[in-house]
DNA sequence: CCGTATCCTAGCGGATACTG
DNA sequence: CAGTATCCGCTAGGATACGG
């Protein structure tokens, strides 16, 4: 059953981070390049978009695809695992909207008092 | 918008970390003192607990309730935010565990090959 | 029983410079 | 263009001891 020692670490250990989220976010719209993704997940640096892809990937979460050129081409896309975490990502953002909204109505409340 | 800026950070700086999942889980059953706590939430130190525990106060996750008298007696409880929670956790665990599996049957199919 | 303070460590996240 | 190496600060998490 659920909740049986820690599956939730499980999940959080794969999306977590400051990240990783954002970065399986843009792949659900398609294939992306290492610069697109830079270029889409602001203010990331290189290292931290590396890493993320490097731990997503020994994940099992997205694919990485090199093309044999010059200049070199990498591509990345979501496994069917990294399919099946979207509609979490959004539920969890959702949740976050919801919070953040909440928050300002309850400052707005405390200042009417 | 879902995913403007980063509602996605909002919520796991929210239940993200170790403990505050387990924490939020049991407290869904009922209000808890701080000892039951401790002993339901295996091996988190009180350090941790007590920390959790402020971080969700102050998020308004969690109520906490003190009953002076001797010995003191504090009940920590969730609050109508802390309960919107729970779908969530539970579809984090869900997936945490078919993630498991999934890991355990790749281990078995590549020894099969 | 409940909570705080102190000290310590590992790792995340970041800036920068460098290879192929 | 893609990736690596190095150095560094910060903080999450933990062990332990103490106070009300």
């Amino acid at each position: 059953m659920i909740f049986c020692y820690n599956q939730l670490e499980v999940c959080l250990k794969v999306i977590g981070g400051k990240w990783k989220g954002l970065i399986l976010y843009h792949l659900h719209f398609g294939p992306k390049r290492t610069s697109e993704l830079q270029k889409l997940v602001i203010n990331i640096t290189q290292k931290m978009l590396i890493q993320s892809l490097r731990e997503l990937e020994n994940d099992g979460i997205v694919k990485r695809t090199t093309y044999n050129q010059v200049p070199p081409k990498v591509e990345y896309s979501l496994t069917e695992l990294g399919f099946s975490l979207h509609p979490i990502l959004v539920t969890l953002a959702e949740w976050g909207g919801m919070y953040s909204d909440q928050l300002i109505n309850n400052e707005e409340e405390s200042q009417n008092v």
